[in-house]
DNA sequence: GTGAAAGCGCTAACAT
DNA sequence: ATGTTAGCGCTTTCAC
């Protein structure tokens, strides 16, 4: 392989005029920039990026670090949209994104460590877990940088991206209550999943706009699920076998979970979107075309991904922490008599 | 950050031993090991990534680059489980993965040379599209590695994964047979999707099936999908509406295809693996969840994404091709009439 | 506008 | 069993 070296020899100019060249610095006369970008060419040369970057300290990689294992992971379709916001951002601006999904939480907070001490990557880009404090304040020390998708302490100020779904379960529920509905379940997440410290937007949501109608709150009709498709099924037969009046309709805080709720319903003989009224949480690609008649809370974890990628090229370049960002879920209405 | 030198003067030996006691080399003595341990964690140090590749000439990263761009991919499940196979044996390995997805096929291929040239990656997996024999010729005159998932032309014969569906057609096929079924549909994939050059194994487990029952071969039995849920329910309708003794029965080459000729079969009133069998192509954990009635053939993703990772790393390491392997679709039967 | 030389942090010959 | 020394291929002072 070509090196530096020689294309310098073979224009007759030096190394650091070549490297000029390579970096578009200015300050070279154009003649012998053309005479070098032949030589390159004629010797298909391209640059060592080892070299480069063990001489600019700097790996032009970011990590994305999930827990809970690949097996998880790369099924999971909320997921999978914000790991691709970061990669769409950060390949966009000349890095490259490593996936890392070790198989349990402590070795994923390791794995954090690792790609960052090691300087294998710039930064990373992580999930609050418990125990996460701990790893964060040690980046912190050593100036690692990071950002969260979520909130790992709650007072945390900066270098996160989160989602607030206190809008979306507000519309979702003043929806279902002017369609006449009256008895609203709630399917949520479970209470510490991802974050252990936010408030649980959806579910205030859901009480404003209940109290606002004058709809009493009955524990009866909230529940929790884990997130997934057996999850939801069994969320929702809990709820239908645990409530005296059964429910007429139901929010579901992911999509998932709104999938096992809609074969629990027709487990039950009913049918979904016309005997109860179903809405989504996420609102992913694949819910749209599965159940296209399923209005839905719109979780922007695209957008989340890419702005966590942003966020953490921003701290890695400017070397500063960046203020935290709240997105909001928002709601859409389809059509539900199909 | 503390460097080989500091641990080296700290523990009052050269830097040589230390390097030899981080690479777990022999022929040093327990007591200079323990004390350069000591020192080591002392001085909280971890060996720059950077220099080592620089020095070793091996970045110790393997790249995972797909066509069709980022929306396309990240919510390809059966592309996210061959992600996921690759990236758990890597890891294993001590290997990173470097996930790229460009946004079209023509960039694709430049990112292929750009990651291998520039040694970003010890190597790449990647899929064959149009076009890829360019890069691979080229990749093969420079000795960069790279494994396939599926056949870039037709007499390749090393540094390949690739999943044979005969077995998984005939198999698909004789079941529904031995139902009783006749007059059988089958949703196939579009003539050169991912690989241009291999024979439709799938249609001739299918044309064998028939042929071995005596069942003759209906050409209005036989039509094309895209890959995608909207192509499977389009496909269903056409034939339905195209042939003038309907199927009983449909096989679809893909998951998501066979999501859309449900769809399909429930527009028209009817009701899916009660009135109209169908089996699924890939069998997906998301698959096995949303219609756990389906009998589906397995495409074993997870494995051949596994079994790429693993080539590749052999390929790197032993400086040689190796021969390709081919994956057999198996055929699982669930209860359709739930 | 261009070049000489030092050095990023590690590993590998080749000593001893 | 351990040390010396010379790079890996780039970028970067600093000088001209």
């Amino acid at each position: 392989m070509a090196t530096i070296y020689d294309v310098a020899k073979m224009a007759g100019v030096s190394t650091k005029t070549v490297s000029r060249v390579l970096n578009e610095e200015p300050l070279v006369a154009e003649e012998t920039k053309r005479k070098i970008m032949g030589v390159i060419k004629q010797l298909d040369y391209h640059p060592n990026a080892m070299a480069s970057r063990l001489k600019r300290q700097r790996s032009n990689i970011v990590g994305f670090v999930v827990p809970y294992g690949s097996e998880f992971v790369f099924q999971d379709l909320n997921m999978m949209e914000q790991l691709r916001g970061a990669h769409d951002v950060v390949t966009q601006e000349g890095y490259d994104l490593i996936v890392s999904a070790p198989i349990n939480r402590k070795d994923a907070l390791q794995e954090i460590l690792r790609l960052v001490k090691h300087k294998n990557v710039d930064g990373v880009i992580l999930y609050p877990t418990a125990g996460v404090d701990v790893i964060i304040k040690e980046l912190e020390a050593k100036h690692f940088k990071y950002v969260t998708l979520g909130l790992y302490k709650e007072d945390q100020k900066t270098n996160f991206v989160i989602v607030n779904s206190l809008a979306g379960g507000y519309l979702a529920t003043k929806h279902l209550l002017s369609l006449g509905h009256r008895r609203i379940g709630l399917i949520n997440k479970p209470n510490a999943f991802f974050n252990c410290c936010i408030e649980d937007m959806l579910l205030t949501g859901y009480k404003t706009a209940l109290a606002e109608t004058g709809v009493t709150l009955d524990p009866e009709f909230m529940v929790e699920g884990d997130y997934t498709i057996e999850g939801g099924c069994q969320a929702f037969k809990s709820l239908w076998e645990n409530s005296n009046t059964k429910p007429t309709a139901v929010i579901c805080a992911s999509d998932p979970m709104a999938y096992g709720a809609i074969r629990a319903i027709e487990d039950l003989g009913l049918v979904a979107g016309k005997d109860i009224d179903v809405v989504a949480g996420d609102n992913l690609p694949l819910t749209r075309k599965l159940y296209p008649y399923l209005s839905a809370l719109t979780n922007p974890s695209y957008e989340q991904g890419k702005q966590a990628g942003k966020m953490l090229l921003s701290i890695i370049n400017e070397k500063k922490d960046f203020p935290g960002v709240t997105l909001n879920m928002e709601f859409v209405i389809r059509n539900s008599n199909s």
